[in-house]
DNA sequence: CCCTGATTCGC
DNA sequence: GCGAATCAGG
């Protein structure tokens, strides 16, 4: 079997999908893409929800298709159009891009792929270990941004910025959306980005704030005394 | 580019 | 029934 969409796992998907979760987000906490999200959710009859490009064809009640036309329907009718309309073709090719090679995907290779985390599924398996720059000093840099003048919230450890585990950016705004989602911690920054030690406070955050209330008092400052 | 959800259709 | 591939809008 492909899969199996157990009663607890639809349950799951149920209540995550009324939880207003986009459906990448909550492919990735049920391990799953977000293509079988949608599809079960449609299978399922769960209320749609405000899509980008929903009205379009279905809002059009006239004339028209009323369908998207994807490129398997479009080829069928092509290969229809094209008997029928006695060799001539008069359009040339709609929209679409001439016909790209496109390669087989998965290659032998793919085997041995490199150990994952298990749970998490293998998505990127190109770009993962790219992006390691901006994304984690961003995050200490968010927090702390809101007071200016305390910058440099926590030590610095001067430590050897030696071995960069090289945390994906989408990683870790993920793990950040689920703490937050599922009970808040204080989202202090503490240690240096990229080095083994880099944290969050963790604590209970004051009502209303990212922080606890230890890290609120120094991410919080007055602007008094700005003028002069 | 990234994201979003929707749809089709081979399996 | 399932979901990758694709589309399409932001």
């Amino acid at each position: 079997m492909a899969m199996e969409w157990t009663d607890e796992l639809i349950a799951r998907l149920k209540e995550l999908w009324e939880q207003g979760l986009s459906t990448a987000e909550i492919g990735r906490q049920l391990s799953i893409t977000k293509n079988a999200v949608v599809g079960k959710a449609h299978r399922l009859g769960l209320p749609p929800r405000p899509s980008p490009i929903r009205n379009k064809a279905a809002a059009e009640g006239s004339a028209k298709p009323a369908r998207t036309r994807t490129r398997k329907a479009e080829a069928t009718s092509e290969a229809v159009e094209e008997k029928a309309a006695s060799a001539a073709p008069a359009k040339p090719a709609e929209k679409k891009k001439a016909a790209a090679p496109k390669v087989v995907k998965v290659s032998p290779a793919a085997a041995e792929e490199p150990a994952k985390p298990a749970s998490v599924k293998a998505d990127r398996p190109a770009g993962a270990e790219k992006p390691a720059k901006a994304s984690a000093p961003k995050a200490a840099a968010a927090a702390p941004a809101e007071n200016p003048k305390a910058a440099e919230p926590a030590a610095r450890p001067a430590a050897p910025v030696a071995q960069r585990k090289v945390a994906p950016p989408r990683r870790v705004r993920d793990t950040i959306d689920r703490t937050l989602r599922q009970g808040p911690t204080c989202q202090w920054p503490l240690g240096d980005p990229g080095t083994p030690d880099f944290h969050f406070c963790g604590a209970t955050p004051l009502p209303g704030k990212p922080y606890c209330a230890e890290h609120a008092a120094i991410a919080y400052v007055k602007i008094r005394d700005r003028r002069h």
